[in-house]
DNA sequence: GTCCCTGCAAATCCTTTGCACTCCT
DNA sequence: AGGAGTGCAAAGGATTTGCAGGGAC
C-alpha cells in the first residue's frame, strides 16, 4: 500500500473540484488551476483527479458524450445530460438510499455505489431538435 | 432531414448486438461481423453503432472504464460494472418505470430515458481489494 | 443519375505513461 | 536519504472523418 505525501497541486485541484457546481472536465480543471501554478501539467491534473476518484473524493461522469466530467459534489445527486447541446445538469433530488440494497438482491458481486443519468432535450435544445438527434461537433458540451 | 438507404453492413450489425446479451465493444462487433464480411470496417462499425443509437434501437453504455459497450436489450434493466475486473453483468430486476416521471418534475428539460450504472466488486474480485481499487492494465474488461 | 454508404487511412480527441528532476517527510 | 509527486513530451487507445469508389433507389 502505497503512502499519499502532500503536494500543493493536488490541493489546489481539490479546492477547485469542491468549489465549483458545474461538472468540469480534467481540461477545465486544468485551464483554471493553471492561473495559481503556470506550470501545472494535464498529466498531473489527470493523475491527481483520478486520485481523488479512487479515494472516494470524487466521482467521475462518464455518460457517452464528449470527455469525461469530475464531481467533488457527494450528496446523492443525479445528473441530466441534454442529447442535443449535452449540457449536464444536477438534478437535486431523489435520495435513493436503498436502490444500492435493492440491486444487491440480484447482484452477485458487492454493489458500493451507483451512477444515475437522465438523458433528453434541455429546454433550449427542445424546440429544434436535431437531424436524426445528432450532437453537434463544437464543443458546446 | 436524411432517408436512410439499406445496407447489408448495418443489417448484419444490428441483427449481431441484437443476438448478444454480453455487452460487446464496438471492436467486438468488428470482429465478429467481419466473419461475414471480411472487409468492413472499424469506422463502418462506429458509423452504424451511433446511428442504431441515435435511431434508438440500441444502447451506448459509458460507465468510465474502458471502451464504450453496445447493448440492444431496450426492456428495462441496469447494469453492474467491477471496479476492479470491469466486468459488466446486466440487473435483470427493478423495472423503474416512473423514474423519469419523478425526475422530470426537478428537470428543466424534457427527458426521454434514463441509465443507471452500479459500481462496486465482482464476486471473483471481492476477496482480493486492488491497492486504490486501480483497474488493471490488460484489457480484461 | 443521385445521393447514401462503404473501405481505407489519416486525423483527432482524450487520457495515460516514461523519465529526469523536485519536493515531502 | 528515500520515495512519492511533478512537468514535459511522447505514446496509446478509442473514435471520428475525408475521400474516392460502389450500391441502393
Amino acid at each position: 500500500m502505497k503512502t499519499l505525501k502532500y503536494s500543493r497541486q493536488r490541493e489546489s485541484i481539490k479546492s477547485c473540484l469542491m468549489g465549483r457546481r458545474d461538472h468540469p472536465t480534467a481540461d477545465d480543471v486544468y485551464l483554471t488551476i493553471r492561473q495559481e501554478y503556470p506550470n501545472i501539467s494535464l498529466g498531473t491534473v489527470y493523475r491527481n483527479l483520478n486520485l481523488l476518484v479512487e479515494l472516494g473524493e470524487a466521482q467521475k461522469l462518464s455518460f457517452g458524450y464528449g470527455p469525461d466530467r469530475f464531481d467533488a459534489d457527494l450528496t446523492p445527486h443525479y445528473h441530466f445530460i441534454c442529447r442535443q447541446c449535452g449540457r449536464v445538469a444536477d438534478l437535486p433530488l431523489m435520495p435513493f438510499s436503498d436502490l444500492d440494497c435493492k440491486a444487491q438482491q440480484c447482484c452477485d458481486g458487492a454493489i458500493d455505489s451507483h451512477l444515475i443519468y437522465f438523458y433528453g432535450l434541455c429546454k433550449a435544445c427542445g424546440s429544434s431538435p436535431a437531424e436524426y438527434g445528432r450532437l453537434p461537433k463544437d464543443g458546446s458540451l
